[in-house]
DNA sequence: CTCTAATTTGAATCAACGCTCAAAGAAAGT
DNA sequence: ACTTTCTTTGAGCGTTGATTCAAATTAGAG
């Protein structure tokens, strides 16, 4: 393999990234932080990215397709397993999870092509959400379910975005809490 | 009156600030730029704030105190009433909600004062919600009043934050919505 | 082994940041 | 009017940020 080298030097220096945004912040982040934790010099960072920007924005585009495992609804279908997915998510990758809460306030004004991902990101998941509602509660019209599932989303980043500032905060077991209450109102 | 153009300029640079960090974030957030909006130089600055980070401290504060109205609990017990205190907040004062929701994410990590003081707040709210649960519905035990509100700050958290990704987003009907999600898990 | 393409180096550039300070400029008190 | 105190000025300091590039080094292909 000829480009072997560079790639595993790129992979170190997004290793870095990954983790020096989770805990710094997307500004926070200097080029110098990435190079020295990658054991990499100012230079070979130029020769892989363009700049700064696009390496962040490819560490973002990898946290946001992480939050939503199997795109093409494979086996994730109950409300229940979309919800363990997004913990399972939150707790295997906590770097990962910290840098897509991070970019929805630090995107928001800085980058709107950042904020147009994620509103559309958004969208897809509460659309996603409420098809799972509905499959399990037929009855529900479809602006409830929309409104109910809106409601689920935004509380279960509430509990991510907890643990960006506790990082021993047990998102599980809040999350599925928040699950039982959302089950004891349908019934 | 004899430091009243000080104090003026001081209010001048205090909303600034405020509207900066908002906008742009802690970091984001440059003296110059603050200077420019408040139509002062650097050294007006430093002759009123110390240095950058103790003037965003002082932004800061006023957030976190701006969250939670009357201190001393006079008129504000019910859910109901804190939850629309919350609300109104989160609309009247636009630029200090988004400062509060900013904070979470960006001290954590960077500072460790603003970090505690965050989840010292956190905790005291969790605790005032609980204590309106169990004034109204008195069988819940303690730790399941607590859970629920935690559950409920959380996700009231949710959405602020989600508004800071879309400022045309209606705080109001979700944060509502969310209420009658709780009062039916509890009926 | 050799040659060439791939990779790393590290000093240097330029802009922007936070911050300082001596001097000039209002205002208030007498 | 005069003097003292408060307020603003703006050039300028040192530091750090992102970015560049010619030269040195490494490693795979023939």
């Amino acid at each position: 393999m000829r480009y072997k080298a560079g790639l595993e030097t790129r992979d170190r220096i997004l290793a870095s990234a990954r983790s020096l945004i989770a805990e710094r912040g997307l500004e926070g982040t200097t080029i110098k932080a990435i190079c020295e934790q990658a054991g990499v010099l100012p230079g070979s960072f130029y020769n892989l990215f363009p700049s700064k920007e696009q390496a962040i924005l490819t560490v973002v585009r990898e946290a946001i397709d992480a939050v939503d495992p199997d795109p093409a609804h494979q086996g994730i279908d109950t409300l229940d397993e979309l919800v363990d997915a997004y913990v399972r998510f939150l707790e295997e990758q906590p770097a990962l999870s910290r840098v897509y809460i991070r970019i929805g306030v630090s995107g928001a004004g800085s980058s709107p092509e950042l904020t147009g991902r994620m509103l559309r990101h958004h969208q897809g998941r509460v659309a996603r959400f409420a098809a799972a509602m509905r499959r399990h509660s037929p009855e529900l019209s479809e602006a409830m379910a929309e409104r109910r599932a809106e409601t689920l989303v935004l509380a279960l980043n509430g509990i991510a975005l907890h643990r960006v500032l506790d990082p021993g905060f047990d998102v599980g077991w809040h999350a599925r809490a928040l699950l039982d209450d959302a089950a004891a109102a349908v019934s």
